[in-house]
DNA sequence: CTGGGGTCCT
DNA sequence: AGGACCC
């Protein structure tokens, strides 16, 4: 057959499929949670990212415009969505906390609020044990006597039986120690099942397996198939296991509740497929067990663009394999979405459709590809053998993306990159950097000498989305040049590090994409992507002594030297610029300029002196119609309107103002600190040299060079509105 | 008047 | 560099 052995393994994993509810909505009511018996939405620019079940009641929808959401709902409460930060924290949060319950960290992490957990072994290992757990002595976790008499008979069914009567079982959570668990109790099956059915025995239920008797249907040879599912034992057992699973599940999502507050919906079943769409039935804070034997008739109901992998175009390919193009009830003129979405409601094909019309060597033609086909194929029948893929906790990519009506120019979009690419930054340090050892005891540490960059992105992506396009709704242009290094110098400020990247890398990409980047613009994204890692922060992340580590490298280091060497050299690289960056300027703009001097080559030791004398810093502010020049150590100010938006009179940026305008509220406070000078801002705008001219930030001390001030103001500014909450 | 992220494959 | 897919 076309998968020898494939049917055998499809049964043999137990695989959970988690999802928190409705997520970003159970993040801001965890944080306002008076918030909880209100209609909410979560609202990213127009639109409606989620919805709380509440709003859901009142006809709110996922996804919605949020004029629509209004109208159908007009006590709708909403909370910006845009700035994904706490979504971010508050899932990491979650997966770090149910990764510890799992065997070998098999735990995928699908978006922020889904994980797969493949929970195989920890199953196999309790129904191994099942004597221990289900004699008397079991209801008492402590008992070492049992563990002693462990013998692994669970092939005898009336054990298995016998043990049911018991009534409580313990389910083991580690392998090595007995005392670790839940309790469960046998005579109860937790959450729900598909298909529904309060009679539903698991523990004895009598099998009639699905897959086999989809293949016999369609032809096929499944020899080994029938084999494998023959004796009675082995149809048990996997109820057996699929039952204990549920129990898991359940003592799962309620650790996660009681722990952290979330709500968690769960499918149980065999497959990554099957548990994800088990777990679709019963939605907010419930369970699904898929019944082995009704899968076919589970996934036969599903529209085909409901199988996790069949997107968009896979989904329109099949439909009109299958119908021909149909263009059912779609008005004239309609794009290419909006005839698909006609034929989504007029001509629903289900898996059903799809698995009885058309064979694989018929899919084979009309995918792109041999392997696309036959795992289709397989999906149709329920068949998936893709792994749970243990989610590193170094992400392959970080990006930082905004969307505008319109961004025109040069100078517009030099303001997004650099607020983009501070943003960007600072997700570099929360993502990369090694966790802090935890400021408990001993040391009262420094702040970020002590950790490492656990990965080197090598490479900084540029992508843009023009504004009028013709083509496909989601076409982005993109265009990568390699990260500088000195973006790891991790004392320098995120916004002066912004301002360098953009000046160096940044803009030359814009240039690169010629009209475009001049061009009108609707979506503007920076990412760092190509991400080594560093041996040192593999075995952080693992909990390895980190010291021991380096000391090893040494002495093992004649062996695999490629790699090791790679790595060795960036982090040396690093840690080089930043001693450079300590011994030259300590903090602020006079360190950051030197180390930029020092890394570019460039002396502009001209630069900052001024009548003679050395002034280190020096400041330059943008005059407002060439009407006003502060003086030396003079006050000025970044101001903002009622809505928060910064002061730009001229369109050519944020303006810095020397008197308090009386309908502006002040943001951030400067003090130039040496004699203005005019001349020096044409040269800034023409030459983009590396600008020592710069202020100090009364409110945080910081040096903050010329064109980082916008950043630094806007960062002050979201900081106020945080508290303000 | 279609978000702001991510993954992997080609 | 782009495209498909996922949330």
């Amino acid at each position: 057959m076309a998968w020898p052995g494939m049917e055998k393994y499809q049964n043999e994993r137990i695989i959970i499929h988690l999802d928190y509810d409705c997520f970003y909505a159970s993040v801001v009511e965890n944080e306002r949670p008076g918030l909880r018996s209100l209609p909410l939405g979560i609202q990213q620019k127009n639109i409606l990212a989620t919805c709380n079940y509440v709003a859901r009641a009142q006809g709110v929808k996922k996804l919605q415009l949020v004029s629509e959401a209004k109208k159908t709902c007009p006590n709708l409460v909403i909370v910006n969505g845009e700035d994904l930060s706490r979504f971010r924290d508050a899932s990491k949060k979650l997966w770090l906390y149910v990764r510890e319950f799992i065997w070998e960290y098999k735990v995928e992490r699908l978006g922020f609020d889904e994980v797969f957990l493949d929970v195989t072994q920890m199953i196999d290992f309790n129904i191994a044990n099942l004597n221990l757990a289900d004699f008397p002595a079991s209801v008492l976790p402590t008992c070492t006597l049992a563990s002693n008499l462990a013998c692994t008979n669970a092939d005898d069914d009336k054990l298995v039986e016998e043990a049911a009567d018991q009534g409580i079982g313990f389910f083991r959570l580690s392998l090595t120690d007995p005392k670790r668990g839940f309790s469960f109790s046998w005579g109860k099956l937790p959450g729900h099942t598909y298909p529904l059915n309060d009679a539903l025995d698991l523990r004895v239920l009598p099998e009639s397996d699905h897959s086999s008797q989809s293949l016999e249907d369609d032809g096929l040879d499944c020899k080994v198939h029938n084999d494998f599912h023959q004796t009675k034992h082995t149809k048990h057992r996997l109820h057996r296991r699929l039952f204990l699973a549920a129990h898991f599940a359940d003592f799962l999502r309620n650790s996660v509740k009681e722990t952290y507050n979330y709500t968690v919906s769960a499918g149980i079943s065999t497959t990554k497929l099957t548990a994800k769409l088990a777990g679709s039935v019963n939605k907010p804070d419930k369970q699904t067990l898929l019944i082995p034997a009704a899968t076919q008739s589970f996934l036969d109901g599903h529209e085909i663009g409901k199988i996790p992998g069949v997107g968009f175009k896979t989904a329109q390919v099949l439909r009109e394999e299958l119908l021909g193009v149909v263009q059912g009830g779609a008005p004239e003129g309609s794009s290419v979405a909006e005839v698909a979405f006609y034929d989504k409601l007029t001509h629903p094909v289900t898996i059903h459709d799809i698995r009885r019309k058309l064979t694989l060597d018929r899919l084979s033609q009309v995918l792109d590809s041999k392997e696309q086909a036959r795992k289709l194929y397989g999906w149709l029948h329920g068949v998936d053998t893709t792994p749970v893929a243990q989610t590193s906790l170094i992400p392959t990519q970080i990006s930082i993306e905004d969307t505008f009506r319109s961004l025109k120019g040069t100078k517009q979009a030099e303001q997004v990159l650099i607020q983009l690419v501070t943003k960007l930054i600072t997700r570099m340090h929360i993502d990369l950097l090694s966790p802090l050892p935890t400021p408990t005891t001993s040391t009262p540490t420094p702040t970020t000498s002590l950790q490492r960059w656990l990965a080197c992105p090598r490479t900084f992506r540029l992508s843009l989305r023009p504004r009028d396009m013709t083509g496909p709704y989601s076409a982005r242009i993109s265009k990568s040049a390699p990260l500088p290094r000195y973006v790891f110098a991790r004392d320098s400020c995120a916004e002066a590090l912004a301002g360098r990247l953009v000046r160096d890398v940044g803009l030359p990409l814009l240039r690169k994409m010629g009209k475009v980047g001049e061009g009108e613009l609707q979506l503007v994204n920076v990412a760092v992507v190509n991400m080594e890692e560093s041996k040192a922060g593999e075995a952080v992340m693992a909990g390895v002594d980190i010291e021991k580590v380096f000391a090893g490298k040494k002495v093992t280091a004649e062996g695999s030297r490629n790699k090791n060497d790679e790595d060795m050299d960036w982090e040396k690289e690093v840690r080089e610029i930043e001693r450079v960056y300590k011994m030259l300027g300590e903090k602020g703009v006079e360190g950051d300029h030197k180390l930029a001097e020092e890394i570019d080559g460039i002396s502009n030791e001209e630069d900052t002196i001024v009548d003679g004398q050395n002034l280190g810093i020096v400041g330059v502010m943008k005059p407002i119609d060439n009407q006003i020049e502060p003086g030396i150590g003079e006050d000025l100010w970044v101001k903002a309107d009622d809505n928060g938006e910064l002061s730009d009179m001229d369109g050519n940026g944020t303006d810095i103002v020397p008197a308090e305008a009386p309908t502006l509220r002040p943001i951030a406070h400067l003090r130039t600190k040496s004699r203005l000078d005019f001349s020096e801002l044409e040269m800034e705008d023409e030459v983009g040299s590396p600008s020592a001219r710069g202020v100090v930030c009364p409110k945080c001390g910081m040096g903050v060079l010329l064109f980082a001030l916008e950043a630094h103001a806007r960062f002050h500014e979201m900081e106020r509105r945080e508290q303000e909450k």
